[in-house]
DNA sequence: AGATTTACGGTACTGACCGTACCCTATTTG
DNA sequence: CAAATAGGGTACGGTCAGTACCGTAAATCT
């Protein structure tokens, strides 16, 4: 007489099935994510603490770096541009959030799931909508107001213009690998490119 | 008996030591790295390649990123900076290498190792120094020149505004994973945010 | 309700491959 | 010529990804 097992462990009391259970499964990985980092994030450690085995995880997910980015997604926040009032307040403080998002645990698991894209190119551009940091919407927000104020020229909101300052903070953490960048960097982004850059070839006030 | 073994495959004549194993060890490696890339790359098949077994490998590198990355440089060539007579001539030239080089076989395998280096910033700065198109004194000598004929002002000077249109393009790569960057993106990068940058506050020609 | 289909769970395996350990032998060094 | 050093051969341990079966619970159909 087979009792539900119902062990101490994770499985519930009766089988789980389809959304209950892939739920379940992204929540094990994104605890081992978390708690790990994805290089020790091993398909058996996600299927025992989902309480299942690799066969639902393989049926949903060809691999465990598609895993992992779909894991990601939880653990991925969403943030509000600044509304400071001058442009150099908003820029920075922009930059500022960035920054301590990278230099989080999280941003240390989006950048470990960058590296491990490789050049796929299609995972990179999921990881990229999902961690929204390259989304040039905040940017023509932040530009839109400072050209209202007229402290920047109309042809900054050019989508690589506008969006020059996360690409050159990004490079840091990428490119450089530094655990996070000093403000003395994010000042000099904004001070010495992206301010001179955006006011324009018709630059006005001091 | 044993006649020296010489087989067709690499095993020299006498055994090797040193610098002449160490040089056989890098020049497999190498040859790996460019028919299988750096992922297809195992260490028993660059020992096998270079006629001897793992120890000696692992006797002088402590692991296989390690080995590649002292591989890669004999891959690594050193190109100079373009004088076309013009600032923007020079820089969009200057770009276009590097985006050959991103593009090539040689590139692939540049960014292979750097996502496998992760967050190791040792490795990362080393590679940064082969690859050499973070190095900022071809920008300085562009730029040199360009300032002389009064096509920039001398505030472009600035290490990290000197080097912002390579970070840009890099960016394309190893964020977006592009294969290779359309024309149309440099001259985007060239004539949209670098030149109005370097030309300075007090912009003069057309 | 019962029959059928679908999807989980359990488990075992293959296959790769890194990194290490041992032991014998060629080369160099003193 | 002896001792020390470094290569070569080989065999493993250990970790994981991904796959293959097979029995069974849950949903779906009739």
């Amino acid at each position: 007489m087979p009792e539900r097992p119902m062990g101490s462990s994770g499985a519930g009391q009766t089988r789980r099935r389809g959304a209950a259970l892939e739920d379940a499964i992204l929540r094990a990985a994104a605890d081992e994510l978390t708690e790990a980092g994805f290089a020790r994030l091993t398909m058996d450690k996600v299927a025992i603490r989902a309480g299942t085995n690799k066969n639902a995880i393989y049926r949903r997910w060809p691999n465990r770096l598609t895993l992992a980015i779909a894991a990601y997604r939880r653990l991925a926040t969403t943030v509000q541009p600044p509304d400071t009032g001058s442009l150099r307040g908003d820029v920075l403080e922009w930059l500022r959030q960035a920054n301590r998002y990278w230099s989080s645990p999280q941003g240390a698991i989006l950048r470990e799931l960058f590296a491990a894209a490789g050049g796929a190119t299609e995972l990179l551009a999921q990881l990229q909508e999902q961690s929204g940091d390259a989304a040039a919407a905040p940017w023509l927000t932040i530009l839109g107001r400072a050209i209202a104020r007229g402290e920047a020229s109309p042809e900054a909101l050019h989508p690589r213009v506008a969006t020059v300052a996360m690409t050159l903070l990004r490079n840091e953490f990428v490119v450089r690998g530094a655990p996070t960048a000093p403000d003395e960097v994010l000042v000099e982004i904004v001070d010495e490119v992206y301010l001179p850059l955006v006011r324009g070839r018709s630059a006005p006030p001091a």
